[in-house]
RNA sequence: GGGCGCUUGGCUCAGCGGUAGAGCAUCGCCUUCACACGGCGGGGGUCAGUGGUUCGAAUCCACUAGCGCCCACCA
């Protein structure tokens, strides 16, 4: 390697070398020099493929996306660095819900399907307090406006913050790449009945209106209250249950118990009669139920909990369905089919108080009527407990009975836990969570969603001739014509005219979920099914970076998908970086107001300085944020501009290393890079910087002074020679081992003497080093830091005697064991000099020094 | 209820079987010719608790407590 201590233009040092405007010249000048470009030439082995997360488009990016980011970065680098191509392109996750609903408000505008498209349509310049309702296709040209400018402001900062990036080959969820890979992936699925419909009971957000998956959930603690309910035995007697949902009590169709409870079990098989509405249901047993709960006995409706969904399929109960998709009761005709009652009249009386209202106001009204009619036992009772919440929604889920699309999980979980097991952890210990999702899948993956802003399935349904839509027979497209709206385009067969009417066919309303697109991410940005070459020279990717709290999520349908589609994994080692904590160790997010604005934080304390706080936060370990980190972070970047510039101040005589002290210093520094580096393949980026910063403190405390006289020359051409040598070659190693992670700054110094950028210069080597040294020196390094530690004692007495540092020693007493003595005589001249000895006494013994001061000189200043 | 992680000086963390470490903060000294956006040096911890394994434990095992996260069928 010619650069290890070679110059390759004439050294050009600035004055006075400054941070300040580092982060503008050179993403610049990376940009004009295409320096991150992806090399697609080059074959499978040298590609370095990463599966970036694309950020959430619905707003603005926060100090936890600077930390994560940062991670990738420092990895892309390193690879890079070692010769990789690596693939680094940069999604925009702008599909779904957070976009709709950030649209929503930004414009004041509500989608209302029912609307034509209005070509002509201009957005207000003010949002109206009442929503303007917009067609369809008018609200998605709204969504493509803001994340457009969005994805603008994200690019900025991502620039600004160094990302070594692939721009131009990115993507986002919503566009027409991804539109396709997600309608492809799906289409052959549902050919190998790897995908299905299903009516069937779903979890459903009233506010949206749209079905949401198992993963999309949380809990919240919420007030509730026990209603004791009473239900009238055919003998007389009574049996009293405890529901939180009173107002479900129409749709009751059954209540069950536990078959060992030996107060209920008389009554298995026999029926019951609910309140008010006078239907008959039977008394069922199931292990589920139990007996220490409210009375131990529970009724089950359709459908109050995902527990009435277990006991309604285990139980082969009918379904008696109240509530509609927007969270009300449907009106209801007791004495129809499914709607028995012993009086109907009454049935339909009570019932008709309750329709039309919302749950809540159900609620009221229903305990009203129970207690007229003597069927509310005693008092309604507190409590606080666990309900189901869409975790992007605010009121609580509903399960409501509608036809979805699903794929299939449940019988593959074997597999998906085994390649779970394949996958390369960072931290190992994340593959647990992995296998808790995994192991406690409890459905199929529903991936339909009654919204706009999406992939829409491209799909149609034939019209009998009667007028019904036969969702059991669907016209799937030819994959030519994808990606494809089937609310625009016509199935092959069919005439425009035909859409919606008998004999004709009828669309698929429906949406993708989000994640059924950025499970494809790998697929999306390799350009899959669309450019064989690029994709055969990427796939299975090597590195998917991620946060935790997604893997049930993001990884998992990742997985998933590639298991199905590619039988493999999607990439090899999946890095799972912390949270962001503030101060409080809360998770810092928007809804607590702690956000701090990153632009501002990069301008305060530099990338630079940003970037080593993110890198001393390691895999995996949720971080507090800290602007102190930051500052040392800055601070060790003007350390490496102010070293750097010391050491080129002078490169003549430059020869080969041949001194002791040389010769240590570089050994040291090729065991640091042998580190580093291991340290580095194995993600553990917070080691390799510690380390390197560590050497490089001690490398500018004691190297730098001990080495400075005779670098000068005061000691002869040879040492000097060897003196500029070694420092040209620490400099060269130094900056390369820090350019992940200071990219602004290594660039700078390197620029000084340097051609090309430091980002492509190879990552040092052990060997390279001690060729320069002519081998390891073991004597070298002991001599070198039993120098450093006979300076810093005499700093010390220097310190302790409250003089200057430039005061002189008149003498010096070292003693050392006997085999160390005669390293102290070859480091002696640089010892004297640093320490500004003027008598250095060597002595056999444990290790210890004497310093004898010069006098403090005439009015007082030392001499 | 189950699982995972964390608990080390005032703060943020490293160490993970061999006599307690770093940075920040603090205190003292020094305008030293690369660096005052600085340098040098000092003080400060019975490594959450209890028990065990070991010649030896912050480091391994068990239990306990606190914090955080994930998961769970939450009448």
């Amino acid at each position: 390697m010619s650069d290890v201590s070679g110059i390759q233009h004439p050294v050009q040092v600035p004055e006075k070398p400054v941070l300040e405007g580092l982060e503008i010249k050179w993403q610049a000048r990376w940009e004009a020099e295409r320096t991150y470009q992806f090399d697609r030439s080059r074959p499978r082995s040298d590609v370095y493929a990463i599966d970036t997360p694309p950020p959430t488009v619905s707003g603005s990016l926060h100090v936890g996306h600077v930390f994560s980011y940062t991670h990738t970065d420092l990895i892309a680098r390193f690879q890079r660095m070692r010769g990789k191509a690596v693939f680094y392109p940069m999604g925009w996750d702008d599909n779904g819900l957070p976009t709709e609903r950030r649209v929503q408000n930004y414009y004041g505008v509500r989608c209302d399907p029912s609307l034509p498209y209005d070509p002509a349509f201009v957005p207000p310049e003010k949002p109206a307090k009442q929503p303007l309702p917009v067609s369809r296709p008018n609200f998605i040209e709204l969504c493509n406006r803001l994340t457009a400018e969005d994805e603008k402001a994200f690019e900025h900062l991502w620039r600004y913050l160094g990302l070594s990036v692939n721009w131009g080959m990115g993507y986002a969820t919503i566009d027409r790449r991804a539109q396709r890979a997600s309608q492809l992936a799906f289409v052959r699925l549902l050919k190998r009945g790897l995908a299905y419909q299903l009516e069937a009971p779903t979890l459903w957000d009233v506010d949206f209106r749209t079905a949401v998956a198992q993963a999309e959930l949380e809990d919240r603690e919420r007030e509730g209250a026990y209603h004791r309910v009473r239900f009238d035995r055919p003998d007389g007697g009574g049996i009293e249950i405890e529901t939180t949902r009173p107002e479900l009590l129409p749709a009751c169709v059954a209540l069950v118990a536990h078959p060992d409870d030996e107060r209920y079990r008389p009554l298995f098989g026999q029926s019951v009669l609910t309140p008010l509405f006078r239907s008959r249901v039977p008394v069922k047993a199931h292990p589920l139920a139990d007996p220490e709960k409210g009375s131990g006995i529970a009724m089950i409706c359709t459908f109050g909990d995902v527990t009435d969904v277990v006991w309604w399929r285990e139980l082969a109960l009918p379904v008696r369905g109240v509530l509609q998709p927007n969270g009300t009761l449907r009106p209801v005709r007791w004495g129809e089919t499914g709607w028995e009652s012993e009086d109907s009249a009454a049935a339909q009386a009570h019932y008709d108080q309750l329709a039309g209202l919302s749950v809540s106001k159900a609620r009221v009204q229903i305990v009203e009527q129970l207690k007229q009619a003597g069927a509310l036992i005693g008092d309604v009772r507190p409590i606080m407990h666990s309900v189901k919440f869409y975790e992007k929604g605010d009121r609580p889920l509903e399960i409501i009975t509608s036809r979805q699309w699903f794929i299939r999980t449940m019988e593959h979980r074997d597999a998906l836990l085994a390649r779970g097991r394949q996958l390369r952890w960072h931290p190992e210990y994340m593959r647990t969570r992995y296998e808790n999702w995994v192991s406690g899948l409890a459905g199929d993956w529903c991936i339909s969603r009654q919204r706009f802003f999406g992939v829409p399935f491209p799909l149609w349904y034939p019209i009998g001739t009667d007028g019904v839509v036969q969702f059991g027979k669907p016209l799937i497209p030819d994959e030519s014509r994808l990606p494809l709206d089937p609310s625009t385009e016509v199935p092959d067969g069919y005439e425009a005219a035909q859409r919606d009417h008998p004999g004709g066919f009828a669309a698929d309303p429906d949406i993708m979920d989000t994640w059924a697109t950025s499970s494809l991410t790998p697929q999306i940005a390799g350009r899959w099914e669309e450019d064989r070459d690029l994709f055969e020279r990427l796939f299975p990717f090597d590195l998917r970076p991620q946060s935790h709290e997604i893997i049930r999520t993001w990884l998992f349908d990742t997985v998933l998908r590639s298991h199905f589609e590619h039988d493999s994994l999607p990439w090899t080692d999946a890095a799972i970086s912390g949270w962001v904590l503030d101060p409080d160790r809360k998770k810092m997010s928007k809804s607590k107001g702690n956000v701090v604005t990153p632009f501002a934080l990069l301008e305060e304390h530099g990338s630079d300085g940003v970037r080593y706080w993110a890198a001393r936060g390691g895999p995996g370990v949720d971080t507090a944020f800290d602007a102190g980190q930051m500052r040392v972070g800055r601070r060790l970047a003007i350390k490496l501009l102010n070293a750097s510039k010391f050491i080129l101040s002078r490169t003549e005589p430059r020869g080969a290393v041949t001194h002791t002290l040389d010769r240590g210093m570089l050994t040291k520094l090729a065991r640091l890079v042998d580190e580093a580096t291991a340290d580095l393949e194995s993600y553990n980026y917070t080691r390799a910087l510690e380390h390197t910063e560590a050497f490089f403190w001690f490398f500018c405390d004691n190297y730098l002074e001990l080495v400075k006289s005779r670098r000068y020359g005061d000691h002869g051409e040879v040492g000097a020679a060897s003196a500029n040598g070694a420092l040209l070659a620490a400099l060269s190693m130094l900056l390369r081992l820090f350019a992940p992670f200071l990219p602004f700054v290594t660039e700078e110094v390197w620029s000084w003497w340097q051609s090309g950028s430091v980002h492509h210069a190879s990552w040092p080597s052990a060997r390279e080093l001690l060729a320069l040294s002519n081998g390891e020196d073991d004597r070298g390094v002991v001599a070198l830091d039993v120098a450093a530690m006979v300076l810093g004692d005499v700093r010390k007495k220097k310190s302790e005697q409250q003089r200057p540092m430039k005061t002189a020693a008149r003498r010096v007493l070292v003693r050392e064991r006997a085999e160390r003595i005669a390293l102290i005589d070859d480091v002696r001249g640089d010892l004297m000099a640093a320490g500004l000895i003027e008598r250095l006494e060597t002595a056999p013994g444990e290790y210890g020094v004497e310093v004898e001061l010069a006098e403090v000189g005439p009015g007082g200043s030392a001499t």
